[in-house]
Order: structure tokens, then C-alpha cells, then sequence
DNA sequence: ATACCACTGTACGGCACCGTACAGGGATTG
DNA sequence: CAATCCCTGTACGGTGCCGTACAGTGGTAT
């Protein structure tokens, strides 16, 4: 049951856009899957008041509890939603890659961030600041519905992962996070060390270290100085916990009424 | 830091129309404040629609992964937001009082619940179909925009309680729990057997006596046949973890930026 | 009164993970 | 080439929670 999941990212349709050049580079193109599905007009609107950015490993895209300063489309790499106590302690509470957004709290007007939002594997994103944000929603509707989507969807994410931290251990959520992974890169290496893998787990790095080898003895995957290899994606699905089979089909649901046509069936 | 909280819940200026009664009889008073924030007009349009209901000890008001019937704006009592894994196995990922609503999904046209919802403790609430729902949605734009900002906030506190989840002990979180618990329902009684506190947090009946043990050794509270009596509120606050200060930080922000005139500030 | 039930308290072995520390091996730099 | 740094692997005692089981006790039903 849990083997053969779609990977929901991967099996979406042709991009209708993705030859859109930011400035005629190609790299640039947009990738960026809420981007793609919007309609023209908006589009156009929107593009006017983004730039493209490179997003280097471990930038800090939003600070907790600090203002948010700009919104972000991922169009490349992998972002990780963190919360972070007192001590400094960090526990990954939501995943987002080419799929996603980040400033959600904009929507309603929550200028501060509830949640750290930094770059685990480096990509690119397009940026708006703020206040143009909150301009640009006035005047596309469409957006807005999809970005209430997705804030729903990350919200439900953020449930199941509250879920999983409880009650499954570190190498079935090591397992998860590898395949979630995965899926918003492509490619079957995941460039991160065990120490990033732990702040993301909220466990110690030894305890990455343990999951990783017993997974690695079973021929799972390959570690080696930063970067995770993924050697039989199948028998990973079935080591991770359901939570992933869970979380596939949430993002799976969200992507497909996103690229439909009637958004309000 | 941690003692003197605020009780957002509490302060709220007295309410507008508490004396609403639906039917004349006084304790079908309107005490939900989401309701209780709304324009005349707007409040006027959904309470045609809207629809008295008690609701008793563990009614489940939505079931996972089943469609959702209804939406509900709790009045009395509390609502568990629980999530089941496959082998039964419940770990709560959002609470709400008469502060709260369920059905949020309905807001960007998800039908199926991701979640259960279980009243905890007994209570009211006012329900709406969720075909009604959506047509109320379209004339309501205040009535939008104040669930949408509620959908941020228990967003940001299932990414709290995951947090929450991986990183602190039971005893914490128990002592979390009461106090949101006493926060949502006034009193110093929360009516609630170890049992369901076990599925609550996560674990096992044991564990929760445990716990309680510890905090009745210390003082803090008494114990007796499915009700938890609070008896020193501010050590219980010194108990729990800062998780419980986060997130009535971020209902008391929630809750002043509802009530105030202009919500698109 | 008696029997039953629901709820709480307690016990016990097992284990996963914690905090910490250190050794070894690639990669990088001068 | 040597020195250094970063990353991974491993070790060890401690502990909090798990799964399970059973005893005790107050409330309720007959």
C-alpha cells in the first residue's frame, strides 16, 4: 500500500510556462508551480513586481518572530519551515520546494513571522517585498485562492508532522524526510549533512547518524561527506512511516485543484 | 517570564451581543467570538442559516478523512483536533473553545476533513451545512476574512505543537494542556479522564497518571474520577513548557486584531 | 447489600533516544 | 606536504517513555 506512491510533484503536466525567461537566461526560467498556473493577466501583474533571486544554502528567508520583510516563490532547492525554542532547539514543522510559498502570514496581515524559513538546499526564488504584496493581492484573485490553498495544505502538513514527531521514531522520519526530500529536488542525491538532518529531525546529530547507518546497511541509501544518495527509493517508502504516503496525497489533491481550471468547482 | 500570561481568552472586552439569546432561552446566549465579532449585517445573514445544536461529550463533529457535513462555531465546551494514525493511535494537533471554529477546510473548497474533531469537554455550538456555509462565505467578506485569520492561527499552533510534540516531556504538556484547557472554559474543574488525556497527548494512560501524579505531589492539582481540579495556577505556568506562552500570544494577537474596527488594518 | 464498572495508581523489564565525548577520515588550505 | 577543518562513526551511562499487567477504589446499578 504504501509502495507505490505517485510522486505528486514529479507527475504533474507540462509546464504551460516553463519557458518563461526572467531576463532571457535560461537558468531563470520559472519553475515555480503556483507561478505556472496562473492566469495571464495575473501573471503579468504579479511578474511586475518580482525579482529573481539566487537563495544560497542556509539563507534565512524569514527570522521568527521578526517582521516579514519579503515573500518568496521557491522556484529552485528546498526551504525548511522551523520552529525554534527558547534554547535554540529546532524542530522542522513544514517542507517546501518549487511547490510552495513562503509568507503566508501576509494574507491576513501578519506582518511577523511565527516560524524561522531557511534555505536547506540551495535553489533560487522569486521575491516581492511586502507591501507590494499585499498590493498585488487586491488585484488578483486568483492568487489568492491558491495561495489560501496552499496555506491550508501546509497547515494539514504541519498536522501530520506534529502526528509523526510524537509517535515514530528518528529513522522512519529520517526515511520520510528523505523521500519528501527527493521529491521537490529530483535527482536521487540530496546534498545535506547529518548535522542539518538533526536540527530538521529536532534530534542529535548522533542519532542521525544511527538512523542513517541502519539504513544505509539495509542498502537504502549512501552517505557520504554531505550528501545523501537514494539507492532504492521502494524499500524507503516502505521504512518511512505512513506519514509520507499521507503527506504525497495531500500535496497530490492540492496539486491537481490548483491546475484545474474552476478553481471554485 | 512565563508567570504572569495573559489569559487572552479572558480579557476580551465584554461582548456585544452576549445577550443574543437564538430562541429566548438565556443559555443559548451567543458566547462564540467569532460571531460575537461580526458587523449586524453580516451576522444577520449567517444566523439565518445557523442552527442551535448541543453538543455532547465526545461527539465527533468531523470524522478523517470523511467528508465534511457540517461547519460549527464552538459556544460552550471544547473541541479536540485530533489526528489518527493507521493503527488507531490519536495525537491531538489543535484545540478550540468559543474562540474557534471548525470546518476550515470548507474556506478554499477542500470537502474531506484532514483530521477528527471530538468534543472534549461538553458543550454548544452553532452549526451550518456546508453547501450553506460556502453561499454565506460569498456574502460574508468579514466573516472570510476573520476565518481565514483563524486558519493562520491554529496553523501556527500545530506548528507549535509539533514542535512541542518532539521536543518536551509528558508532564510539560500536560501542564500546557490544562492551561489551555482553563483558559477555553473558565472554572477552575476541566471534567477529563487520564484516558482521553493519553490520546490527547500522544500516550499512554500510564504515563498521563504519572504526570498528573507528579503535579498533585506538587500541589498544583487534585485529581479525582475524571476531573482535574487546578488548584496554583501560576506554578502550573511555571510547569508547563514555553509552548503554552507562544500560543496564547498568538490567540491574544488573533484575538485584538478581530475585535478591532478595521481588520484590513 | 452486593456486584459491577470505570477510573486511578503502581510495577517491571525493555528500549529508543539523550548528552557528551572522542577517534578517524575526506577535503581544503597554506 | 603538512596543518587544519569539517563531517561521520562510535561509545557509554543515564533516563524517560513504552507495552503490559494488575491491584485498589469510588460510583452506580440491581
Amino acid at each position: 500500500m504504501r509502495s507505490h506512491l505517485v510522486n505528486a510533484i514529479q507527475i504533474l503536466p507540462r509546464p504551460k510556462y516553463a519557458d518563461i525567461s526572467f531576463d532571457g537566461i535560461g537558468r531563470r526560467a520559472i519553475q515555480n508551480l503556483i507561478l505556472l498556473s496562473l492566469p495571464n493577466k495575473e501573471r503579468d501583474f504579479l511578474f511586475a513586481n518580482l525579482h529573481f533571486v539566487e537563495l544560497p544554502n542556509h539563507t534565512v528567508l524569514n527570522e521568527m518572530g521578526q517582521p516579514i520583510r519579503f515573500a518568496y516563490f521557491i522556484n529552485a532547492g528546498l526551504a525548511s519551515i522551523l520552529n525554534v525554542m527558547a534554547d535554540g532547539k529546532t524542530v522542522e514543522v513544514g517542507l517546501a520546494g518549487k511547490e510552495g510559498f513562503i509568507g503566508l502570514p501576509l494574507l491576513v496581515d501578519f506582518d511577523t513571522s511565527p516560524t524561522q524559513v531557511v534555505m536547506q538546499v540551495e535553489g533560487s526564488g522569486l521575491r516581492i517585498s511586502s507591501t507590494a504584496f499585499k498590493d498585488v493581492l487586491r488585484n488578483c484573485p486568483k492568487l489568492n485562492k491558491k495561495l489560501q490553498r496552499f496555506s491550508q495544505v501546509l497547515g494539514m502538513q504541519a498536522t501530520q508532522i506534529a502526528a509523526c514527531n510524537r509517535l515514530h521514531g528518528v529513522e522512519e522520519r529520517l526515511a520520510r524526510w528523505l523521500l519528501m526530500s527527493q521529491d521537490r529536488l529530483g535527482g536521487d542525491v540530496v546534498p545535506l549533512t547529518q548535522e542539518f538532518l538533526a536540527h530538521m529531525l529536532g534530534t542529535r546529530r548522533a542519532s542521525v547518524t544511527d538512523a542513517a547507518g541502519s539504513l544505509q546497511k539495509k542498502g537504502l541509501i549512501t552517505y557520504r561527506r554531505g550528501n545523501v544518495k537514494i539507492n532504492d527509493r521502494h524499500r524507503l517508502e516502505e521504512t518511512a512511516c505512513e506519514c509520507y504516503g499521507v503527506m504525497v496525497r495531500l500535496l497530490y489533491r492540492w496539486h491537481q485543484e490548483t491546475t484545474s481550471k474552476k478553481l471554485a468547482q
